[in-house]
DNA sequence: AAATGACGGTTACGTATGTAACTAACCTTG
DNA sequence: CAAGGTTAGTTACATACGTAACCGTCATTT
């Protein structure tokens, strides 16, 4: 039997390194604004996008609707969205930023930036190979 | 302001992968087994390194310590592992996997090794890429 | 050796999350 | 146009998780 390193083991090391952006991440965002994960996805989705129903955001985040719906809420409850019934289908609702929404958006957008760029300086030439190889991971896991 | 677009932005993409490789590989040993992730990581470590303390254990596979301690609990339950009380220090306990638990665990590995070869050979080429991406942006992230 | 603090491990509690059940609206098909 | 099925979104419930408090043991200081 061959030997399994756990450390060397690529879903371990995948996880690991997405807790430990995910934590630096936050710390930019975080002490500003106070923001979970979701709700930080949903308010990026929202000022990339301008309105979305609450599915698409899901669909473009990868969110479980639950989830979108809990951060929506949240997101509602500071005024950083709006809801407002749709014309076409009463059962869905146009999600759009505030005033407010969108400044906090604009923020947070500028560090997001700086922090992705810090991270692909720090990784020098690598970085082309990392966002290459990402993609094909990103293919060759059934999307 | 510079755009962003969320589905390219590197914490969300590491975050999508980790969560799709994870669940894929939920699949290969949780139909058999029925672990979660922390157990198969107890198992892993346990397997790789003989002995150990639940604290070791913790270091090894990144896992907070109430983590460790509930899956230990639960291959405990299952028998897959025995404690036993440390001679040098009575506060820590020595765990060891029965032979029930080695079974497992000499049944998974194989599987598990092959799943991150198939990975690895879909990236072709790519692959020795993508690992020493991988270690940059493990050294990046401070650690 | 008594006292204080550090440490391994467990547990109580609050929060986050997914599953499943639900509501209201839409869309078929008869 | 009535009935059955589907869909957008919310909520009840169970589970997973981390923080903090805790217990017993070890280590250090006096």
């Amino acid at each position: 039997m061959t030997k399994l390193d756990l450390e060397q083991f690529l879903p371990y090391r995948l996880n690991r390194l997405s807790a430990a952006i995910s934590r630096e991440f936050q710390s930019v965002y975080g002490p500003h604004h106070d923001l979970t994960t979701p709700e930080w996805r949903v308010l990026a989705t929202l000022g990339q996008f301008g309105e979305s129903s609450a599915k698409e955001i899901g669909q473009h985040s990868s969110m479980h609707k639950t989830k979108v719906s809990r951060a929506v809420r949240a997101l509602e409850m500071r005024r950083w969205l709006k809801r407002r019934e749709s014309e076409e289908d009463r059962r869905e609702e146009i999600l759009t930023l505030t005033a407010q929404g969108r400044r906090a958006y604009k923020d947070i957008v500028p560090k997001a930036l700086a922090f992705e760029q810090r991270i692909l300086r720090d990784l020098g030439s690598e970085a082309p190979f990392l966002l290459a190889a990402l993609t094909r991971l990103e293919d060759v896991l059934h999307g």
